[in-house]
DNA sequence: TTGAAAGCGCTAACAG
DNA sequence: CTGTTAGCGCTTTCAA
């Protein structure tokens, strides 16, 4: 009977074997539970719900944490409870300002909330999006936010066998496989085209550049072309430019307009990073906006409103897709309410459309 | 014994009870070591190093997760070998192009090497920064790169008393608490500002936003202030626009500018974000640069080369930046061998000094 | 309210 | 080269 009460009391107080063969000297749970005189069950339920123990241990409990400056491990506790609070989200490009605004956005909802993103960037790059896409379900996430609603098959695949709560983004399709939140870039094309139009403008162009690798501009792209040339009864000109999306695809985009033998009087860019270059070219070849060449581009990025004369653009609701995609999963996990108000999410594949707006200005 | 057997048998088929309550249904490796016929260790082994098992063994096993389609656990992993494959980041803002660069650059560095990054923006929030680090030390990483060198005291505190690797990216202090790669802000300025004497310029200003905010704008105008006023015994007029950075603040600081009773002949911008906006506002104004008006800068932003003049601006080494501190955190695990040579990254606070570079164009 | 017990799925000695 | 074993630190019944 001693000697096995001196065993407990020993497996209390020493290190594990484990333990000490790694050296690992990580406060734990079993730490702060012998400081504060409870047990380690008690620690867990305080630090889940303060207020489900009683005020005394609380505070002892809190001064033990305090104390030992104990920091829970979320490994741990995110394989007991298999679910963790890890929202997984895979872009195309973190320099991309598009992006790069979306997954803020997402930071920002998910403040206090105690949340965590893990971020991936796929480069464009299909494989590389189906490898991160792999390992950060391993990480058991409470959901995936992916960018665009084309993958690999294999990642298809794996997306469909996972009971990770899915969300695409920035695109919408006709049958949906997963949950998406987005907005219709042919209406944006559309909308790009009447406004021109409206404007009495003859002869137009689209401009953009790395067509081939960019679904989403090639279909802002088709709107606008489909749309122009019902409307003006003439396709218009595509002008795609090789490479990275930079300033300097528009400054190339330019001469290249030029180069041709009509006459433009109109551009559709399908961003604003690329109608920055066109127009700042513009000006260097004193070619007058909007007299000589009107100009409509997509983003609405912070430089639009002080280029000279202001770039009239389409503002996509870059913030509020990375709030609703948030929304989704934290929906789908009954531990939250909801979030955002008004919109119907039920369904595994439910389609959020958002709205995008038109913003005139100068250069149109 | 047969008793004994079934028993075996039963638990080696069935799930257990816990899984059972949770309707917990994932692919674990012991259902791979079943259909492969092996035991769990081996799978594990196999998925570490595959050269380490008998060549008939993993291909059965590559099998098995194949059919199986089996995602491992990395939860479980990590809280097993008390260490995993993630690198925290905490950046003050991932819409910053500057820290977007240096993050993507870190994915890029650590693309197929299995580690992932998780990101987190602290908006410029000493508070959410230490909450930040906090819950990301929660996670176990191998190493956590901070920007800048501040830190509010219980992060400070925080930072030293764990046993994860720190980085400081962006700054260099003088007596360093931490690993720190970087570069001297103060020097870019003293580089400004020798750059725009050897021009002859005789009134000049630094122009900046949001100062009290940004360290590193500041230690950049002291580099620049100090050098000047050695140089031409005067010291420069600095205009510090309130607000978030944008290209706003550089139309605002150009009014700012011709509102002062003095005729400026060269500015230093702190950053290229803020330039372009006083060079935009500058051709509306029919202000020749860099006749009337020199301009220099910080960051060398794909725009620059475009502006008209082009912006002569100095290049941090954004994407050094991060390579150096993902090197550093892999260095201190002893699976992985240097990979960048040539820089001594010895002591818990050593100083990576990184070079920067004066691109000069047409705007100085 | 509190605590004991039984795992979560995997890694890493260790022995064979 | 392969399997056995003993945990990693936490959550969650369940009973007291």
């Amino acid at each position: 009977m001693m000697v096995l009460k001196r065993q407990i009391t020993s497996h209390l107080n020493k290190k594990s074997k484990t333990r000490q063969r790694r050296g690992t000297n990580r406060t734990t749970m079993q730490d702060v539970a012998k400081q504060a005189q409870v047990s380690a069950s008690t620690v867990s339920l305080y630090l889940r719900d303060p207020k489900g123990v009683s005020p005394s241990k609380a505070s002892q409990i809190k001064a033990a944490i305090d104390k030992l400056n104990y920091v829970p491990n979320l490994l741990a506790g995110g394989l007991a409870a298999t679910k963790t609070r890890v929202i997984a989200v895979i872009v195309p490009s973190l320099t991309n300002a598009f992006f790069a605004q979306t997954v803020s956005a997402m930071q920002r909802y998910l403040d206090q909330k105690g949340y965590q993103l893990l971020i991936g960037d796929s480069d464009y790059d299909e494989d590389k999006e189906y490898e991160l896409a792999k390992t950060f379900l391993a990480w058991s996430p409470l959901g995936l936010v992916m960018t665009g609603a084309k993958h690999s098959d294999a990642c298809e695949r794996l997306l469909k066998s996972t009971q990770t709560k899915i969300v695409q983004t920035w695109e919408l399709t006709a049958s949906p496989d997963f949950f998406q939140v987005g907005f219709s870039h042919y209406n944006v094309g559309r909308l790009a085209a009447s406004h021109l139009f409206s404007l009495g403008k003859k002869k137009v162009a689209y401009v953009a550049a790395n067509l081939s690798f960019d679904r989403r501009a090639t279909e802002r792209g088709q709107g606008f072309c489909e749309t122009w040339d019902r409307l003006a009864k003439e396709p218009p000109t595509i002008i795609d430019i090789e490479g990275q999306v930079s300033p300097v695809s528009g400054v190339k985009a330019l001469s290249e307009l030029l180069s041709q033998a009509q006459a433009f009087d109109a551009v559709f860019c399908s961003n604003d990073i690329i109608a920055m270059g066109l127009m700042l070219e513009a000006t260097r070849r004193d070619i007058n906006i909007p007299n000589t060449l009107s100009v409509i581009s997509f983003g609405d990025l912070p430089f639009a409103e002080i280029l000279s004369p202001g770039l009239t653009t389409i503002r996509p609701p870059s913030e509020l897709i990375g709030q609703h995609a948030i929304d989704a999963i934290l929906d789908s996990d009954t531990q939250n309410p909801r979030l955002l108000q008004g919109l119907s999410k039920e369904g595994k594949n439910a389609q959020v459309d958002l709205a995008f707006e038109l913003v005139i200005r100068g250069s149109s």
